[in-house]
Parts: C-alpha cells; structure tokens; sequence
DNA sequence: CGTTGATATCGTACATCGTACGCACAAGCT
DNA sequence: AGCTTGTGCGTACGATGTACGATATCAACG
C-alpha cells in the first residue's frame, strides 16, 4: 500500500512536514511555489490552477500533491514566498528605531506592490518561517526605543496593520498617472448620477468649490488622483510614527 | 428572441443599471443581497454560491442572473450592504473631527468585525452608493479643521486604510480569550521548532526575558494574546489621529 | 546483478462551481 | 382575444480541486 508523504497523518502544518526529498524527487515546494508566484503576477490570481502550475513545471497535476496537501497549502507556500521579499537584507537595516520600521514598512510595500495577489486571499493567511524573520526583524528595528515589551509588540503591529490596509488600498487602484481609468467602469457615472441628486453637498463643494472642477466626471478624477497619489505612503507612515513617538516621554497610563 | 435585462448592452456597472420591476418581479437585489449575506455570516463565504443563494431564496439558480449580471456583481452587493452598515445614522455624528473620524471609524470596524468575509474579496471591490455615503460622511467629519482638501482627503483616506489594515488583521485572529488556539493548527509548533534553532535572538529575549514564559509554547501565545488585544484598536487609532493633529498647525512643506 | 519495497509520477473520474442557452409562462398592453 | 416581453428556471458545458489507484523509478540489499 503506498503511502503518499502529504495526505498521511503527519503534521498538519506545511512548514512541519518533511519535503520530499529521500529518492531525488524532480521538483521542489520552493520550485513549485516559485512557478505559482510567477504564474499569479503575469497572468493574475484567478491564474493559479493547480493543473496550471503543473503545466508551468512540466509536470502531471497530481503531482503537485506529492509536494503540498491542497491547493491552499500552495497559497501558503505563494504567501511566505513573498513575505520572503518583505525581508531586509542582513546588515540593511539601520539603526535608529523610526529609520529601521520605515525600511521594513517601505520593502512590505514594495513587495506587496510587486504581488498584489498577496492581499487577495489575505484572510486564510498563515505565519510561515519568512513571517517569523519579519518578526524577529521588526523586534530588532525597536530594539533601542526603550519601551516595554507590550508597546514594542503594539509598535509593530501597528505598522504592519498601515503597511497592509495601504496596500490593499493600493490594489484597487483608482486612476494612476497613465489618465485612463484604472477604477472599475462605470464609476464615473454612478457618482455623476448620486452628486446629481444633491444628496452630497460636501463632495459637491469639495470638487466644484476647492478643487476647480466643472463638472462631476473631472471632480471625481482629482479626488481619485488625489487618493491614489504615491506619496501619501511616507506622509501617512510618517504621521502614525509621530503620533507613536510625541506618546513615548512618558508612560501611557501614569504621569 | 428574449433578452434578459442583466445581459445586454447596458451600463457595465450594476447600480447604473435598474433592476427587475416593471412586471412584479418575486424578488429584489437587496433581498437577494440579504440572503448571501445572512449565508456568508453563518456558514462562511465560501459557502456563498449561486444555487446555495438561491436555495435559501426558494428560487431556481438561474433566476438570480436577472437581477445581477454573474457572481462578482452579487458580491458587490453583499460589499455594499456591508457599507449600509458602515454609515452612521443621521444626527449621530459628533461635532469636532476628532470624535467624529473616531465613530466612524468604530462603526466601520464593528461592520468588518459582524462580516469577516469582507475582507476576503477584498481586491475587486468596487465602490457603490453605500460607499458614496460613507466618503460624503467622512468629508463631513474632517469639515472643521481647517485644512485644505488635499490635506483632507488624505486625513481622511488614512484613517480607512488604518481601519483596513487592522481589521483585516483581526480576522486572522490569534488566540482570543477562549483560551483555545484560534490560529491555525500547527503555528505553536512551528515557532517551537524555528526557536530552537537560535535563530531568532529578539524573540527568544522577548519571551523569556521579559514575558518571563519557561516554554516557547507559552511565549508564542502570550504573544499573539498582547497582539490581538482589542484596546489596541482604540490606542492605534489615538496615535494616528495624534500624528495627524500634530502636523495640523504649519502648513506640510513650509515653515 | 536481480529482487524488493518504498518513493515519485500522473491518468482517470467525480463532485461542484459559474453560467450560456433557450423554452415556458404569465403580466400587461391594445 | 392575441401579442409582446419581462420573468422564472431546467439543462448542459467547461473548469476546477482532488480522491483513487495504477504505473514507473530508484535505493538498498541479497
């Protein structure tokens, strides 16, 4: 009776279980994972089959399952590939606390921004060995503020929690600066039809009287342009990193 | 030759374009919407499929193709309904920004938080008449302080990719109160594994030194405890209105 | 070197999904 | 009445994830 090293009773954890690896196997998780990865940038997440990925290898569908038990433990091998990118390079990461978090918050982004896949199946996610480096690496960026282990822990979080609502934000993209529409169609029209209405008087003076618009459709266009505007990254990181440090003087509770 | 209401050439978007009604239809989009909503509460998303949402209506599967184009429209309504949830009622919106943008952004996470499947789909959303009412909303909040509306839309855009961000955290969810480990099956033995390596000093420090945990296990957990501690919503949110408030007396390139 | 048994590959089959197609029915009109 | 067409839905098809089990291949041992 064979007996299939992913669908036994072992672990139930991918990072737990053994590759297979004993009798020169003709691919590998990071091999697969890497196909996957390509496969979901190019062509996009809808992409990712497994008979896809198996075709991209060369390889039988079944196959795959030798290496993963489900298709969802391959987005966990996608997931953590990208998180691998999220990482810092060794001896990269500066000293001062607020340089060291913004380098990490700034290559989260980037890597997210390369892969936006990555948020879409965001909800089933699962920490892998890259999410336990990015940890270890956000602890040692606020090595030196100084505060208890709580507000550290807190600090982090709360930079990771910018970084992914950012981005997800990114993924949807209203206009960038090729002056097509990038938002889905139709948008322009549906708020050309609700400010008609006149139920909107502070979006209706916010693009006629402080944005100079003279009509709904260019009003509506500046105020995506305004939102999606790249630089609104660094200012927001910056703002939430002010608002952490003017809180570190003194204790949160006492004084 | 019939043509369908849902399949011609009208407007892409499903709110531009009007809904079953000149001959007594049996049902609506909202109940429709309803439906897959109360269906993605209880049993999941992933339960969401056309037959189970027209099972629960007592309607044929194919019924539902006149009231929505395909099954992304559908999931626009449910994301639109969730928004419904989003808005605060009329009269109820404090008068400074700062507890204004605050019940909003309350409500918006209490509404993520009865959904958790929002997030889940999150990167084709599209926005609709609920979302309209949410950005007139959220102008009305940040009208008093003075800034100018590039400044606003920005404060304003801050605060919900905050929200994103942590909620979307939140559903990951690590070990709540219960006591039983919420995350995935296998995290607590994998952090077990990967901190035996020696790999991860900060960590290791963290948990043993100032957690003051004997056993990785415990420290993982302990961990994962201070990270989902709902306070931390309230606090992430005060931080961020600080930053923002700070950099609210000089104008942001000047002086 | 031949035998053996685990390891690795993958073809077939099935349940489930979204949805194209087109017929049946009946509501509202003239 | 008869006609038009909005509405409901049964059937069918292609795609997907994956269970099952047959097959091929290699490491180890005699």
């Amino acid at each position: 009776m064979s007996s299939p090293p992913q669908t036994d009773k072992s672990p139930a954890l991918i990072w737990l279980r053994e590759e297979p690896g004993t009798r020169r196997p003709s691919h590998s998780r990071a091999q697969i994972a890497a196909a996957a990865v390509r496969i979901a940038d190019t062509e996009g997440f809808d992409a990712v089959s497994m008979r896809r990925v198996a075709q991209e290898l060369g390889a039988g569908t079944m196959t795959l399952y030798h290496y993963v038990r489900n298709k969802d433990e391959l987005v966990l091998l996608m997931n953590d590939t990208v998180m691998g990118e999220v990482l810092v390079p060794d001896g990269e990461l500066p000293s001062g606390w607020r340089e060291a978090i913004t380098t990490i918050a700034r290559r989260s982004r980037a890597a997210f921004e390369r892969h936006r896949w990555t948020l879409d199946r965001v909800t089933d996610i699962s920490i892998g060995p890259n999410g336990i480096k990015h940890f270890e690496q956000s602890l040692e960026a606020v090595q030196d503020t100084g505060l208890p282990a709580e507000q550290r822990l807190g600090l982090i979080s709360l930079v990771d929690e910018y970084v992914f609502g950012y981005s997800l934000r990114e993924t949807i993209d209203f206009g960038g600066e090729t002056g097509d529409e990038q938002w889905p169609p139709g948008t322009l029209e549906l708020f050309e039809r609700e400010l008609e209405s006149g139920a909107y008087p502070r979006i209706g003076s916010l693009i006629a009287d402080e944005l100079h618009t003279d009509n709904v459709a260019d009003g509506t266009r500046r105020v995506m342009q305004i939102i999606s505007q790249p630089e609104r990254f660094e200012e927001g990181l910056r703002q939430l990193l002010d608002g952490i440090e003017a809180g570190m003087g003194s204790p949160p509770k006492s004084g």
